[in-house]
DNA sequence: TAAACAGTAGCACGATGTTCTACACTTTTG
DNA sequence: CAAAAGTGTAGAACATCGTGCTACTGTTTA
């Protein structure tokens, strides 16, 4: 028994991942075809096939890359600061990185693809970065910061409208003239109404 | 010179939309096919496009149609109740709205049909929306209830908070155990962080 | 009564996701 | 070293999609 090499496996897997993402980000959620995929990737239409599920499949793979990322950046967000500010720190982190990468966040977030339902293991990578969230939360109700409560909660509170400004921020109308001045009172508030009373 | 009799006209347009609305809540935003869309309404396919520009101009009028009955219903929910908890009210309507009509709902805020951009004339209509929530706005600062600051900048703080936590609800995993508890303590939390400090 | 109009049916086109078949190259195996 | 299995490709094919074209039919207008 000889262990499989599946070398040129992996590699094209990459290439049809990095493909995938470039095209997602060049022009657009709309445009990730199978055809193009594959051509971007120098691959055979049928790799998408072999090698995933399917052009959905090969989506879910995009979805889990950028929840990785996301985690990443979330926490790295908070170094160097105190407690206090860590939920500032997370959520300008989180408005970053959707403005750095729209159109996978709207993958991500947002239903944007027909048909398209992240897998159970996606689902999990998504945990991840609820659990940065939730961990900050927990630390800062120690601290007297936040008020008591289900800290799960409270993540999905914070969750909701940052995701919320976000969302809106990017593909819809922004009724605010000045964005960024009023997502930091957005965040504010936030932390002010979570705040022990 | 004689007016020309559209009342047939009018009548294809009415079982169009009619049948593209039953059509959306009864299995969902990629089931709306020019195709079907047609055979309900008992219309031929290119009814569509004499009556209407095509499939993303009926998905426009829907669109349009639902933030009009948006409105109304944000209208009515702060009837009979006094000016505190008017902000409380049109936050639980705004969800309600969305829990009777998902997908609508997600036709008009989320990002789900490839192509779609609203036309300047249902920006309007939505526009009538944002107003509602404005005006409560501008009452409730008068009152001292909400702190100063710019009524749209506020109204889109609001409006981030309860769309993020609606749409997170219905179209991804909802964390929170207790949605309609947790909803209750965001809008709570909203409240409170908008207020004078 | 003739002409303009507004609707239909049905085929056709290009693009899409997906599948199938035939072939080529590499790796494993006897 | 040669046969066999596996792994890739190319390319055609199918159904479905949005959309457009053409020919026909019935109604309304002049």
């Amino acid at each position: 028994m000889v262990i499989r090499q599946r070398t040129s496996s992996a590699q094209i897997e990459d290439r049809v991942i990095t493909a995938a993402l470039a095209l997602l980000e060049d022009e657009g959620v709309d445009a990730l075809t199978v055809r193009e995929i594959a051509r971007r990737a120098e691959v055979a239409p049928m790799g998408l096939y072999n090698h995933f599920g399917g052009k959905l499949d090969v989506i879910d793979a995009l979805v889990r890359l950028g929840h990785d990322r996301f985690a990443i950046a979330l926490r790295q967000s908070v170094k160097g600061h105190g407690i206090k500010d860590r939920l500032t720190d997370a959520g300008q982190a989180y408005r970053k990185f959707a403005h750095a990468n729209p159109r996978l966040y709207q993958l991500m977030f947002m239903q944007s693809v027909a048909g398209y339902e992240p897998s159970p293991e996606t689902a999990i990578s998504m945990g991840r970065s609820i659990q940065v969230l939730v961990s900050h939360i927990t630390l800062m109700q120690e601290q007297g910061i936040i008020r008591a409560g289900e800290p799960l909660e409270i993540a999905q509170q914070i969750w909701s409208n940052v995701h919320g400004y976000v969302s809106l921020e990017l593909f819809t109308i922004n009724f605010a003239p000045r964005p960024e001045e009023a997502y930091r009172k957005l965040l504010d508030d936030l932390l002010y109404g979570l705040g022990p009373r």
